[in-house]
DNA sequence: GTACTATTCAAACAATCGTTTGAGTCGGGC
DNA sequence: GCCCGACTCAAACGATTGTTTGAATAGTAC
């Protein structure tokens, strides 16, 4: 109970920062991370995780207390280096001598995209993040708000910049459907077959298309 | 058991074409439309349903036979009729004398975001296609294939017209960004709050507003 | 060795799930 | 009157849900 907030330690064993990788607490956020892109957050069993975890089912509260809060920790566990690859994005963007509102699309997507190729799972995660886009769940809405709302903000300030005849509201009114785009399309990207590219091309053109797309809405004059 | 394929009759009782406005499968559909929009599929119970609509429980399985195929007459209670409209719109656009993109684009739109506005439940049901988009659901996706590709398939030719310079592969790929952003947003726009202008004015500012950020993403080059 | 904490495990918990049953109600046709 | 089909209802079905329990199993410190 109390031990479901400190941190297990495994791995090679040099001292006590290792890196847990396969940990039961990383196989279960593994395996929730797909189940629930798969099949939705109410439609993917603790049982279902724990099976495909190969751990006990018991686990899951005893690491994480509860359902709830391990949907929040397989966000966390991304969101925490999407949100830092984001900003330092921005921040490298902003220092770009001509410095336009698709470097600014291009801080925001690249990071995100990356994720639906490199590794292990994270193409899975961007679906839940369209799940989580879908849901409109207030619980996870505040969650998402609570840790990552200042990212948001700096993104916000550089497009209020870039279009200043949008007023406030139509601005938010826009980056809603722009991100919500954005959000759908890379969740489909990782689905999307590719033929005769390399999958960093193929990402590398996607990110254009997506970019340019969503400037040119944001762009548009009311 | 075999009466579920068949129709209750009341109503006014006009002879045996009377519209059946208040049956107990109708509050079934409506109450099922509002919580699918709120919980999902899987999250919204058949018991939570029946309790919102005041029947039975045991009158979903009679009239509907089972829960997923509640989901699909949930569906096809509004897209027979979206998708006769949009046909409609469709060809009253191609009547114009300079039919362009913007106009394949406002027949596919303005009827959909019509529903956000003017009735009873039609903005819980646009949020119900946006879950339905996020799903990737198998059995829902056949289900809406094989009902209304034929729709689909107008649009897409139309589409495919005006943007000669994208091959077909492109050219689907862009429409599933674009209607995915076009039915996330106005999944959105039924909850936004409107100020100082009426619905009417309101709707058809965003769908003007929808519209051309969705033809400036499928007009830009790659 | 003992003591202690952390973790795993099988088993059970009450609650809820979709579905089925069988008796009961209602209304029109004969 | 009677019958019949359509419909509603309370109750129960077995299966599955998230969660909890208490014993078993490590591994470390003393």
């Amino acid at each position: 109970m109390v031990a479901a907030t400190r941190r297990t330690l495994r791995g090679t064993g040099i001292g006590n920062l290792t890196i847990e990788l396969f940990s039961t607490k990383q196989r279960i956020l593994g395996a929730a991370e797909v189940l629930f892109a798969r099949h939705g957050f109410a439609g993917a069993s603790l049982r279902q995780v724990t099976s495909a975890a190969q751990v006990n089912l018991a686990a899951v509260n005893y690491h994480f207390g509860s359902k709830e809060n391990l949907i929040n920790e397989v966000f966390r566990r991304r969101l925490d280096g999407l949100n830092t690859e984001r900003l330092a994005a921005l921040a490298q963007a902003r220092a770009k001598p001509a410095y336009a509102l698709e470097d600014t699309l291009d801080a925001f997507v690249r990071p995100a995209l990356a994720l639906t190729g490199d590794d292990h799972g994270g193409a899975a995660f961007v679906r839940v993040l369209a799940r989580a886009y879908a849901e409109h769940n207030e619980r996870l809405r505040k969650f998402l708000h609570d840790n990552y709302s200042h990212v948001l903000k700096e993104f916000v300030a550089d497009f209020a910049r870039f279009l200043p005849h949008l007023d406030k509201q139509e601005l938010y009114w826009r980056l809603d459907i722009v991100s919500g785009a954005l959000t759908y399309a890379m969740a489909d990207f990782g689905v999307i077959k590719r033929r005769g590219v390399s999958e960093q091309q193929h990402r590398d053109l996607a990110a254009r298309h997506l970019i340019r797309f969503a400037a040119a809405g944001l762009r548009a004059e009311g």
